[in-house]
DNA sequence: GTTCGCTTGTGAAATGATTCACAAGCTACC
DNA sequence: GGTAGCTTGTGAATCATTTCACAAGCGAAC
């Protein structure tokens, strides 16, 4: 298979193609076209097939692309063929809540180890995953063979956990904390950041709200 | 003030230079480069100023620009000078993460209901907050003003919770839900998705892995 | 007041992503 | 076999974003 160098918008709306075909799977569809795709992804069939024909061609002139065999290409372009071994640093409300959250391990991501620096929060166990001291990490990722990291700790340690991680050979790292962390060792930084997108909104409302009152009062 | 089309990325970064902006603020730094802004937030000098010349110019040159007044420029922009009013729908583990999150308030969101159609989550109070039936939503959003939404149900409810929103008069909506929603009357979506985001990763990772093997072999 | 070092603001160029538009190809049906 | 109706795959064109590069401007030092 061919692996060109692709933009993380389009990685993303191939994962997205993947949730659908699978979810079509389950109900025993076996043909899909890219109108359909479309619709069902908030997209366009040009860009879905523009985005597949990345890859190969997969489709069938006239009738579509075959769900089951379309499925499978994408779980392996994606790397989701088997399952990826998880670490989460810090414990906390989102640390937890990650923890409990069951479609991680039903899509391919197993957490197998948690860590926190809180020595009453250290020992105990939060929905079967034991908390280890942080100072365990690098002898724990190294065992375990962990493969990406998940930061959920309070900004101020992220980038030093960051570095941690990197340290002892993790590959990914995707971060909750509501900081631009730096890349250590060309390993790949995801963040997720409520407030950010919150602002986001925010600034769609406030224009919209200044829009209004322009048009209305002249 | 100059409000011109501009794109979801550009927002984002606006929202970054902000919260940069906030922290220099509060360690008394008066003026900033757009050198700096850039390293501490992984852009660049040039993209920092077009970014910011799109709404006026703002630096003096030669200096830099002056934090406070480009602080509270940047909140005017974003609509960040007021705080807004929020609800929850879906007070599962993620939901009830979220409202125990402090940093919402502290960043002018303010979460002044939640609702869940569980008989016996509803009556609850999770960190202050009651939890209200779903039923009681479009009353309550109404006389409570509430303006944006937040969706953190199972994925089979997402859509029909957002029309409820979209109905209730709410002007923009955050979802945690992994489903991609389809736009009511023109209020904004925007989809967070853990899922996908580690998706991503796994594609770098199965990618480099790939490389490696492909360059180590030849 | 002149020079020097630094930084902004911004057109122009380059790069990247999306959309268009259509030939090529498949299936069903007659 | 031929035709009709769809749908893919893809170059070309359009549109958007980022980067380049530099004139203009500011302040400090002498």
């Amino acid at each position: 298979m061919t692996r060109p160098r692709i933009s993380d918008s389009a990685v993303r709306r191939l994962a997205l193609y993947l949730r659908l075909l699978r979810d079509l799977r389950g109900q025993g569809v076996e043909l899909v076209s890219s109108r359909e795709l479309a619709e069902r992804s908030g997209s366009t069939s040009a860009q879905v097939r523009k985005d597949l024909s990345l890859f190969g061609s997969f489709g069938k002139r006239g009738r579509g692309y075959a769900v089951d065999a379309l499925a499978d290409t994408l779980e392996n372009i994606l790397g989701l063929e088997r399952s990826w071994r998880v670490c989460l640093v810090g414990v906390g409300k989102i640390g937890a809540a990650l923890l409990g959250y069951r479609d991680l391990v039903r899509r391919g991501f197993e957490v197998v180890a948690a860590f926190d620096t809180e020595p009453n929060k250290v020992g105990m166990q939060v929905f079967g995953i034991p908390v280890r001291p942080l100072s365990e990490l690098p002898r724990v990722v190294r065992r375990e063979r962990v493969e990406i990291g998940i930061i959920a700790t309070p900004p101020e340690s992220a980038q030093e956990v960051a570095k941690c991680l990197a340290d002892a050979g993790i590959g990914a790292i995707l971060n909750f904390a509501p900081v631009e962390l730096t890349e250590t060792d060309h390993v790949p930084i995801r963040t997720m950041d409520v407030v950010l997108e919150l602002e986001g909104l925010s600034y769609l409302l406030a224009t919209a709200a200044r829009t209004e009152r322009g048009s209305t009062t002249s």
